[in-house]
DNA sequence: AGGGTAACCCGGACGC
DNA sequence: TGCGTCCGGGTTACCC
């Protein structure tokens, strides 16, 4: 489910149900939902922390726990609930966490693809990602230099966590047509025009989404509507809303995606 | 360095 | 209705 702006939503959802609980118990469904550390140290580890505070890093939702931070990364189905009273499992429940008061934090995962992270080292992990979309180092200037220093797909590279970190399939696809930019174009030859452009179509698309709660794709995640706002994501065959042109799919880096070619010339 | 591909997983959609 | 195939909000490893 989740990009940048669908963690945001979760993280400021949970703050309240979680900021200043404590965890009493936890029940792993699913090994392999724990990146790290063993099941028993997990276990070990966690019981008897109080959660301090919620925050988000790039697609990371981040528990700082008194001696630990958990991070959790939801990646394709991944979801979090709050629900009230003795555990019941629920189906693809992958991580239950038992609080301190009378509710549990349930990690539902369809296709166990997410994983989380109990640490003293969260840097090791959330080191290697770049910037965030809307922090200090990201800059329109910023962006050229870094576009130019590569010389790569803009569609990969945007995805590509270490370069900028936050973006998914759909906010890419939306920024690069607000920006009118080809998803295949070599990064080096974007213009500083261009450059500038892409630097504030990427907040605006971001922030859009956060407004509108996230995107709700499928059966995965709810409560957000921004799926209902998408300029060219999932619209292939039907008409750009700036031109009029029949928005077309390709694939690029495995990934489908859609584009206007009126819009986003390959030149 | 950059690209292509497969893999991890499951369920919904679609074609026959 | 049933079965086979394809698809995917993410990321990593590996190969050329």
């Amino acid at each position: 489910m989740p990009e940048l702006p669908e963690v945001e939503t979760i993280a400021r959802a949970l703050q309240p149900d979680l900021i200043g609980k404590t965890i009493l118990s936890a029940e792993v469904r699913w090994a392999r939902t724990l990146a790290t550390p063993s099941l028993i140290q997990f276990k070990k580890q966690i019981v008897g922390q109080k959660i301090l505070d919620v925050s988000r890093r790039a697609k990371y939702l981040i528990l700082n726990l008194e001696d630990y931070n958990l991070l959790i990364h939801l990646r394709m189905s991944g979801d979090l609930m709050i629900r009230e009273g003795k555990i019941i499992p629920e189906k693809h429940d992958r991580l239950l966490l038992n609080l301190s008061d009378h509710h549990y934090l349930a990690f539902n995962d369809t296709r166990k693809f997410g994983r989380v992270w109990l640490t003293s080292q969260p840097e090791e992990i959330l080191g290697k990602l770049g910037p965030e979309p809307f922090g200090k180092v990201f800059t329109a200037q910023w962006l050229f230099e870094n576009l130019h220093a590569r010389k790569r797909s803009l569609k990969p590279l945007l995805l590509d966590q270490t370069f900028i970190a936050g973006l998914g399939n759909i906010y890419t696809d939306e920024c690069l047509h607000i920006a009118n930019l080809h998803p295949l174009a070599s990064s080096n030859n974007v213009t500083k025009e261009q450059a500038a452009a892409l630097h504030k179509a990427i907040r605006a698309v971001l922030k859009e989404g956060i407004r509108r709660n996230g995107a709700s794709i499928d059966w995965v995640y709810r409560g957000g509507e921004f799926q209902n706002y998408f300029r060219v994501y999932g619209r292939d065959g039907q008409p750009c809303s700036v031109c009029g042109t029949t928005i077309q799919k390709l694939t690029v880096g495995q990934r489908g995606t859609h584009i206007c070619p009126t819009c986003q010339p390959m030149r």
